[in-house]
DNA sequence: TTGCTCCTCACGTCACGTGAGGTGGC
DNA sequence: TTGCTCCTCACGTCACGTGAGGTGGC
């Protein structure tokens, strides 16, 4: 697919998209079809949701997608050694390293969720006070 | 209390807490106390540290937060005219109105916990096939 | 008097938005 | 041939960060 495709289904804008390639932060479209139009495949659709979906959901800056994607390569990575002549200890490393990288991003996800939580706890109060107000003025609750 | 002690309490800046100030999003300090420097109290915490939880964990911009303080401006007005002689009506309008927008974040809110919770169920599953290959290898689950 | 925090410009930065002017595929 | 989308500059914008140079309270 083509740039505006990508982008559209993603949820974003093709400024975005060539903004990260631009950075680094995503590879340079594999082939530049006649004209010098980028060109996607339905990998580059995931990998570009779950990056937009850390920036928003987890509030991470163009930098921090950066070390997620080098950790995520890290694991292409040992999936490519897996069944290479690597050393166990060295293969254990590796998983290692990312069951690391996992915990700190669920411990980011957990702290959002319960931030959220007390959130929707203190709107929920206000919600019932409106309430009871408005059937204090005998009006129907909405 | 001062500017750097309100930042810090609201886990902010001291720039952050001007430009809001300066583009409406903060009422300027009631009082500049002797030497220019502006003066805060408790209400302006709690104020402060809202308006960052609903740009941190809804991601709105400063314009939408003006909306919000507007919104809350409103709910402060009904209670200020709760004891005059304003109509049962129109108090009922105030109250409807404020319980709009109550529903409008809570929305929000419970939108972005299901994103997240679904960020969750996959960073674990990912979790549980890193932690079962270390297994294979015979090495310690981490 | 010495630090410390405050003040106001004002330029810099991050993450894009938005034309300007031009080329390429159904 | 006409739209539509794409391309690369390049300047603009939002939400601040970061000194520059100076004043004020324990």
């Amino acid at each position: 697919m083509r740039i505006g495709e990508l982008a559209e289904r993603a949820g974003t804008t093709p400024r975005t998209v060539r903004y990260y390639e631009e950075i680094g932060l995503l590879p340079g479209a594999a082939d530049r079809s006649s004209g010098g139009h980028r060109s996607y495949g339905d990998a580059d659709l995931e990998r570009l949701r779950e990056l937009l979906r850390l920036r928003d959901l987890l509030g991470l800056t163009l930098e921090e997608l950066k070390a997620v994607v080098a950790a995520e390569d890290a694991r292409a990575e040992i999936r490519r050694e897996y069944r290479s002549t690597e050393s166990p200890a060295r293969r254990a490393e590796l998983l290692q390293a990312a069951l690391g990288h996992l915990d700190t991003q669920l411990g980011l996800v957990r702290h959002r969720m319960d931030e959220l939580a007390t959130l929707e706890a203190e709107l929920r109060e206000r919600q019932e006070r409106v309430r009871a107000r408005l059937a204090e003025l005998g009006a129907p609750v909405g």
